[in-house]
DNA sequence: AACACAGTCAACCGCCCTTGT
DNA sequence: AACAAGGGCGGTTGACTGTGT
């Protein structure tokens, strides 16, 4: 019978807070043999623990290129795009945060994001995202429209120069032409077009704080921009 | 001062995937 | 191919702490 199988018959593994000796043993091991097989340090170093657990105390706790203290602003708009492309795949989003870890960020998104209401920055943070969106709609469309006008007057011109030359005649603008250059216009508007406004969005009194909230967490909740990931995990 | 409530975070649980036999 | 073990991951819980009344 080896150390494990007796000490599961004697009790059980320990559970709850780790205390600074069975840090400190779980360091130790580490150091020596490296980060993995979970199973053997109970053996090696007679920690009553078990693997999976003593694998969360180093990867959350213990592991020395950890970044201590509070998720700072830069970090907060990280996970709010990351959590909007990737949804709750916590571990992901963790990679691109250098020093965090899955626990911590999903603690953090919980805390502020999810449900409820966030926190003051959340919300004034999400609030002027939503806000520069729709300014640069705006601005989008205004060089679109300008820019449209400006090869509609370009090819009249050329339009009517080329007949002009042709014919030595009063010049006489081309509809057909004309009119088929304006439908191209307007159909690559729709290619071009920059993220949408989703409709939650454009329905919108601007001066409705609570709609506005209630509409956002209606995106964030449900299918709105979670890339399809509400349900639990395993989707890879 | 005492209580209630909310926020935070470490830790556990259960499911799933990968790998070895 | 089937099974078991190890490990990773997301969800959840519970203890602790801070804050408001």
């Amino acid at each position: 019978m080896d150390a494990i199988s007796s000490l599961m018959l004697q009790g059980g593994w320990r559970k709850g807070p780790w205390t600074a000796l069975e840090d400190g043993l779980l360091s130790e091991y580490v150091r020596q043999h490296g980060e993995g097989s979970w199973n053997s340090v109970a053996n090696l170093t007679g920690l009553r623990r078990s693997g999976k657990s003593c694998r969360l105390r180093w990867v959350n706790y213990l592991r020395p290129d950890l970044k201590r203290g509070k998720i700072t602003p830069d970090e907060e708009t990280v996970i709010l795009q990351l959590h909007a492309m990737l949804g709750n795949r916590w571990s992901a989003i963790a990679r691109c945060l250098p020093g965090r870890t899955d626990n911590e960020i999903k603690n953090y998104w919980r805390t502020h994001f999810k449900k409820a209401r966030p926190s003051r920055r959340a919300r004034a943070q999400l609030l002027h995202q939503y806000q520069l969106e729709q300014q640069q709609q705006r601005q989008y469309l205004q060089s679109l429209q300008f820019l449209q006008q400006q090869q509609l007057q370009n090819q009249t011109q050329q339009v009517m120069m080329s007949q002009q030359y042709e014919q030595q005649s009063p010049p006489e603008p081309d509809h057909q032409a004309v009119m088929a250059m304006v439908n191209n216009l307007q159909s690559a508007e729709c290619y071009c077009s920059p993220v949408s406004v989703p409709e939650q969005y454009c329905a919108l009194p601007a001066d409705d704080d609570e709609q506005l909230w209630d509409s956002l967490w209606r995106l964030v909740d449900g299918d709105g921009c979670s890339a399809g990931d509400g349900s639990s995990g395993g989707e890879y």
